[in-house]
DNA sequence: GTACTTGTTGAACG
DNA sequence: TCGTTCAACAAGTA
C-alpha cells in the first residue's frame, strides 16, 4: 500500500529519469481512471508536452507539465508507476492502464490491479485550491511540522483514537495503515489509546517514532507489501525492520510478547499487548 | 462461493 | 459546523 515514504521514492526516482522529456504519445487502456476531464481533452493536453517537475503532497504524485497543467496522479491500494528505459522491452501487463511514451524512447507505465487509483488533469495554478479544499494537514517531514504544532493538532481531536487519527489525512498527511502502527508500536503506545490519555512524554516519543520511521522508510525505497514497486519496478526494502505489521502470532522484537490483531476502524491493527501501554 | 484486504469518500450521528 | 464512525467501492487472494 502506497504511503508517503512509497510515493516519495517514486517522485525521487521519476526525478532523475523524466524531468525534461516530451511525451510523444499517451495510451490509455482504462478510462475510468482518468478523473476531472475528458479523455478527449487528456489526450489534447498530455500529449506533446513536456514534464516540468514532480512533486507530493500527501500521497498524491504531482507531475507538473510545461503547459501550465499538472497531473495528479493517486496510487490508492495497488497502483504502480514504472519507469522503463528504451533499452528493455516494455513490460506492459494485464494491470496496465496508462502507457506515456516519451521522444527518446523511454515509457512511463501506470499499473493498477485494483483500479482504485485515478489520475486527473488539473491547472497548475489551480493546485493550492485544490489542496486547500482537500483539507491535507502537515507534511510529517517538513519544517513546520513541529512538536509543538503536533500538540496543538492533538488537543483539538482529543476524541479519537490515536491510530485511526494518524491515518486521518486532515490530521497529518500521507500516514496510512502500515506507518501508523509502526509509530505506535516504536512509541509502545497501543493504536487504541483515546488522544486525551496520551501523557506529554508519550506525544514527544510519538513524534519522533513517526517522523524517523518515515525517513529510515524512505531510505528503504518504502515498503513492498501485496503490490507495491517503486518508479524501477523494485521492491522496497523497510518490509524488513517492520516490527508488527503482519506479524500475528510472532514474537515481539522488543520484550518477546505475543503480536496480537484488532481490528481498529474497520482497518486490520497489529500491536504487542505487552510492551504497548 | 465466501471472507478478507485497503485509502478515500460520503452519509449518518451526536 | 465539527468530530467521529462506518459502509461502500473493486478486484484479487486464500
Amino acid at each position: 500500500m502506497p504511503e508517503l515514504p512509497e510515493i516519495q521514492t517514486i517522485v525521487n526516482q521519476l526525478q532523475r529519469k523524466i524531468v525534461g522529456k516530451k511525451i510523444k504519445a499517451i495510451e490509455i487502456k482504462l478510462l475510468k481512471i482518468i478523473k476531472g476531464s475528458t479523455l478527449k481533452n487528456f489526450m489534447k493536453i498530455v500529449q506533446r508536452s513536456k514534464i516540468e517537475s514532480i512533486s507530493r503532497r500527501a500521497k498524491i504524485l504531482i507531475i507538473n507539465l510545461s503547459n501550465n497543467y499538472s497531473l495528479l496522479i493517486h496510487l490508492k491500494l495497488s497502483g504502480q508507476i514504472i519507469y522503463q528505459s528504451k533499452t528493455f522491452n516494455l513490460k506492459v501487463q494485464k494491470h496496465t492502464h496508462i502507457i506515456y511514451c516519451f521522444n527518446d524512447g523511454s515509457f512511463l507505465l501506470h499499473n493498477d490491479t485494483r483500479q482504485f487509483g485515478w489520475v486527473k488533469l488539473i491547472k497548475t495554478l489551480e493546485l493550492k485550491k485544490y489542496f486547500q479544499q482537500e483539507k491535507f494537514g502537515p507534511e510529517p517531514l517538513e519544517k513546520n511540522f513541529t512538536l509543538e504544532e503536533f500538540k496543538k493538532q492533538l488537543a483539538r481531536r482529543r476524541g479519537g483514537k490515536i491510530k485511526p487519527l494518524l491515518m486521518d489525512q486532515k490530521f497529518v498527511a500521507g500516514i496510512g495503515n502500515i506507518y501508523a502502527q509502526e509509530a505506535c508500536f516504536c512509541a509502545k503506545i497501543l493504536p487504541t489509546r483515546f488522544v486525551k490519555t496520551l501523557k506529554e512524554k508519550e506525544i514527544k516519543d510519538l513524534f519522533f517514532c513517526l517522523i524517523k520511521i518515515l525517513k529510515k522508510a524512505i531510505d528503504c525505497h518504502g515498503s513492498s507489501v501485496d503490490d507495491y514497486l517503486d518508479a524501477y519496478g523494485k521492491k522496497g526494502s523497510f518490509v524488513c525492520y517492520l516490527k508488527v505489521y503482519d506479524r500475528l502470532d510472532k514474537k515481539c522484537f522488543r520484550c518477546s510478547g505475543i503480536i496480537k490483531k484488532n481490528i481498529l476502524a474497520s482497518r486490520g491493527t497489529y500491536f504487542c499487548p505487552r510492551c504497548q501501554k
